[in-house]
Formats: structure tokens, sequence, C-alpha cells
RNA sequence: GGCGGUGUAGCUCAGACGGUUAGAGCAUGCGGCUCAUAUCCGCAGUGUCCGGGGUUCAAGUCCCUGCACCGCCA
């Protein structure tokens, strides 16, 4: 296994404001970051915001503020995140930060010294209202496909990158490394677009003002996808990095929604290979939501804002939620009663309940003391195999990113502790004192089964897990265990003095 | 227009190398338990496996073709 795990967010435009979709791909890198936590890996784990171009200078305009000024008061809707989602990001870049520029102009330096970026004319319909280059294909019946008026033809010096000459190279880099796109699917897209052939890249522009400049160049700002891709070695400390970035790069996932696939998966290593920096070693391109059927968009005022999901369902539920409910990779449909299906279904009565009925047994047979297992019979070495089983699923499916998998497998080992209630059923155990042994034994695997749940669903359900820990008698932080350790059947403490109840996702009433 | 993908129970989807009565979850119906957040457990289903050809002793599973939907590119 790998001693380090590096895992990134895009960086979010800051003029944007947070929606589920932002929600989810953070939520997404939180539950690899924490999984590979307890794997025992050293893990960096960054977000953050871009924070240059056009829209936020116009915006900042019309405020009557310096854009940075503006970008200071609207990030918190991003930072705020963290907290609200139960985020564990080890760093939060802005670009606006000068560790970010001495890190764009250090690696352009690079590309601008070897001749893989030169100077050339960029041309393009612009629209003057607008301030923005439009291409042909986003021209509108000929107009500005913003507000609708006359465009005309307009070049301006841009410095270029070669692109065009990594298209072999990213494409052995692509042959060379299959699991660097995914998922699959994903990935022959892209392959095909880059043997399509490759064009050189815009990546400055004089028109702008508001954005890193070129170095030795005034007049020419580095141009959006230039500036913001390098985000991901500056959080390492790029230029002069050292340990961190040593440790760290290249990164292990770079996860992204799918619009943005393109610019990870072939400008980003292009740019890396330019300046001789290894590129990452993963892409992965999710989904995205619709919401109860229909395209989010602001004119339908269907927006799903993440805060306001934590303040109604609590971040629990949302991160279950959206991390079980389509196959990671493919589009959703976010729906309320979906939602509260699922938490009521699988959080409230299957996991919740689990242990809830287990701690009940427990405090009404036992006194809320867990007693000592005798040698396990048959009935129970099933159950114990099963918890082995489980954990190896769900390690194979967070290798392989898909949280749907790692989640239903964990709900196998709920549903079959739930079984195992059943069959070895205490209650009928309790009315004889001759069976008072097989009664503590059984009681001891519920209560076992459920913390190797509980351990194996932190990464997901992070806040409840805890509680769910807490209440099992269990040390610490869980998470902070480590799988290897903890994950191994028989960790629940004998003798610990458990609640009667604890109920860690109460069931929402419709 | 080019390239790629998908089409399996009401819904969402699993179904390496072709091989016995095609599966899971949810939803539906019936039954059981009573420890528990009226929770849990069991049973029962239902399917022209998109249409049409073909290969084969045998095809959701391979080949051809048609249709529908989706993605990427132009």
């Amino acid at each position: 296994m790998k001693p380090t795990f590096y895992i990134t967010t895009p960086i979010y435009y800051v003029n944007d404001v947070p929606h589920i979709g932002h929600a989810y791909t953070t939520i997404a890198c939180d539950a690899l970051a924490r999984y590979h936590r307890m794997k025992g890996q050293q893990v960096f784990f960054l977000t953050g915001t871009d924070e240059h171009g056009e829209k936020v200078q116009k915006s900042a305009l019309q405020q009557g503020l310096a854009p940075r000024e503006l970008a200071d008061r609207v990030v918190t809707r991003f930072q705020g995140l963290t907290p609200a989602l139960e985020i564990t990001n080890d760093d939060f870049i802005r670009t606006t930060e000068p560790r970010h520029y001495a890190s764009v102009q250090d690696l352009f330096r690079k590309s601008l010294g070897n001749g893989d970026i030169y100077l050339g004319e960029y041309e393009g319909w612009y629209c003057t209202p607008c301030e923005s280059y439009w291409t042909d294909l986003q021209l509108v019946e000929g107009k500005c496909p913003e507000c609708r008026r006359d465009v005309e033809k307009r070049k301006e010096p841009s410095f270029f990158f070669r692109l065009s000459k990594y298209r072999k190279p990213l494409l052995e880099y692509y042959e060379r490394n299959p699991r660097f796109i995914r998922p699959e699917s994903r990935r022959n897209e892209v392959i095909a677009f880059v043997e399509g052939g490759l064009n050189d890249l815009s990546v400055s522009r004089t028109s702008l003002s508001w954005g890193i400049p070129v170095p030795g160049h005034p007049g020419h700002v580095i141009y959006v996808w230039y500036d913001a891709l390098t985000n991901y070695i500056t959080g390492l400390g790029y230029p002069g990095g050292g340990e961190t970035f040593d440790a760290f790069w290249p990164a292990d996932l770079h996860m992204v929604g799918k619009d943005i696939l393109r610019f990870h998966a072939v400008f980003w290593p292009a740019f890396l290979m330019s300046a001789g920096i290894a590129p990452p070693l993963g892409v992965f391109a999710h989904g995205w939501w619709t919401v109860e059927g229909q395209k989010m968009s602001k004119s339908l005022g269907n927006v799903v804002d993440p805060y306001e999901m934590v303040a109604t369902y609590g971040a629990d539920a949302f991160r279950y939620f959206l991390l079980r409910e389509v196959p990671f990779g493919l589009d959703g449909d976010f729906s309320k009663k979906a939602l509260v299906h699922r938490i009521n279904s699988d959080l409230a009565n299957d996991f919740g309940n689990l242990l809830n009925r287990a701690l009940g047994m427990l405090g009404k047979y036992f006194g809320g003391a867990v007693p000592a297992p005798s040698p396990p019979g048959e009935e129970d070495l099933s159950l114990i195999a099963l918890a082995g089983e489980v954990r190896r699923s769900v390690d194979a499916a967070m290798e392989e990113v898909e949280f749907h998998r790692a989640l239903a497998a964990i709900w196998d080992l709920v549903k079959a502790a739930n079984r195992y209630v059943d069959a070895s059923a205490p209650w009928a155990l309790a009315r004889d004192a001759s069976k008072r042994e097989r009664l503590g034994t059984v009681l001891y695997n519920i209560l076992e089964a459920a913390r190797i749940c509980v351990l194996l669903s932190s990464p997901f359900v992070p806040a409840a897990a805890q509680a769910m820990w807490e209440a099992l008698g269990c040390q610490g932080e869980v998470a902070k265990a480590i799988l290897s350790d903890a994950a191994t059947w028989g960790g629940l403490r004998t003798g610990a003095e458990l609640p009667r109840s604890a109920v860690a996702f109460p069931r929402i009433e419709a």
C-alpha cells in the first residue's frame, strides 16, 4: 500500500453560489480521504476557490469593491461547507493567494523557457458589453449567447501552450495508466478526443486584468485553466514545496464533474509534462444531479442548497444519500421523497435500529454491561466470517471509487446482523436461566457486528458514527481508528457500560 | 455526420469464459416475532431478457441487422 494519498476537489468559482454539485464533489472526496486515513495512509485533501476572471471583476465593480475584497467576502460561502458538511480538508487554496501567484508563474516560466509557451494571436467573436470572447459554436444565431447583442471578430495578442505537441505523450500516458481516467466510459471519450488531434491553447489575455500577470510581459494575464489547474501543486507548496510536495505528488485522485474532465485529463497532464513534473495518477469524473426529475437551474428555482439540506436533514443523511443513491459516475435524481426514504429505511430502520435494539436488550438483560462471549457456534461463525468479507468488499469498492457498492456491502452486514438477532431470539433466551451464557454471547455478537458497521460507515456518516462509537463504549475518535486493527472481530470491550438506548438516526415523519 | 455506450421484473439496476427452474434492492401482497426509532424477519410473485435474422447440441450472454435512448466529437 502506498504510504500517502493526495486527493483534490476542483476549485470552485467564487462568484457561484454553492449547490448540490459542489457539495457532491466535496463529500465524495471527503469520504475517500477519511477512508484512506483509516487505512493508515497519510492523507492530504485539498479544496479551494478560483477567484480570478471577468465575472468576479465585474461583480466587484458593480458593488464598488476591489476584486480581492469581493472574493474575501464571498469565499466564506465555500469555506463554510467544511464545517457544515463535516469535511476534513487539510488545506483550502485560494487562487488569489501569493503562494499561488508564485506557483503559476513558476510553472509558466518553465514552459515559456522551453518553448512550449509562445506568443501568438487569439481570435474570436467578441461581445463588447459582456467583455467576452465566444467561439463559433457558442454563438446563438450569430449573437452573444449571454446578452444576445451583436458580436465582432476581434484579435488580441496571446500566449499559447503547445498542446498539439502532447498528443502522443498523452496517448502513451493513457495507455500505460489504464486507471488514470475513470470511469472507463469517460476514458474512452478522452482518448477519442485526443486521437482526433489537439489545438494549441490560449493561456493568456490582454483584455483581462483580474488575474496572475504573465512573468516579464506586463499587460498579459494568465487565463483561466492554466491558473486554476495549477492550484493542485500550489497546495503542496510548489515550487518550494520540498517534503510535502515530494511526499504527496503526483496526486492520487482529482475528483471532478464530468463537465471539466477534459481540462483535467488532457490540459493538466500536458502542462505538467512540459514543466518536467509527473502527471497525476487519477482523475475521476462523476455525474450530475437532476432535482425532482428536472434539470437544476436558477430559472427553475430548484437549486439545492447544501446548507439548507444540512439544516433540515443533517450532514450525515445528506452525505449518505448522495453517495448511496446512485452508482458513482452516473447521473442521478435528487428528490425529497427518495432522500426521506433512504433516511428512514436504511439509516433509521436498518442501521440505527440495529444498535438501538441491541442496547435495549443489553440494558434489560445485563444492566448495560457488555458480557464476555463464549466460543462461537456455527451460526455465530457465519456472522463473523461475513464481517471479514464485508470489510474486504468495502475496501475493493473504495479502491474503485464505487461508494454505492461500499455502502451496499456495509448494509449486507447490517441486514445480516438484524437477521442474526431474529434467528437467535435473545428475548426467548432471556426467559431461560440456563441459557444465560448463550444470551451473553449473542448480545456480544450483535453489538460487535454493529461496531464493525459503525467503523466502516464512519467515512460516510462521520457524526452519527462517532455517536454510535461512543454508545458502544469505544474509546477515542472513530475517525482515527485504523481498520487493520479496529475492524478485527472482537474489539468490543467486555464489561463496558453502555447506554440503554441510542438513536443515531431519527426517523423523519412525512 | 463520425466515434462510443445503453436497452433485463412496476421502479433502479446485477448478470466473467454462451450451459441446469434469469437475480438483488425498492415498491406490492401474505405470514411471523416483540428486543427496538410501529422498527425487524420470512414467504410469494410477476419478466416476449428492445424487434428481426444467424452461429451452436445450447444465447440476456457471440455475429449481423433494424429501432429507441444517452454520451463525446464535428
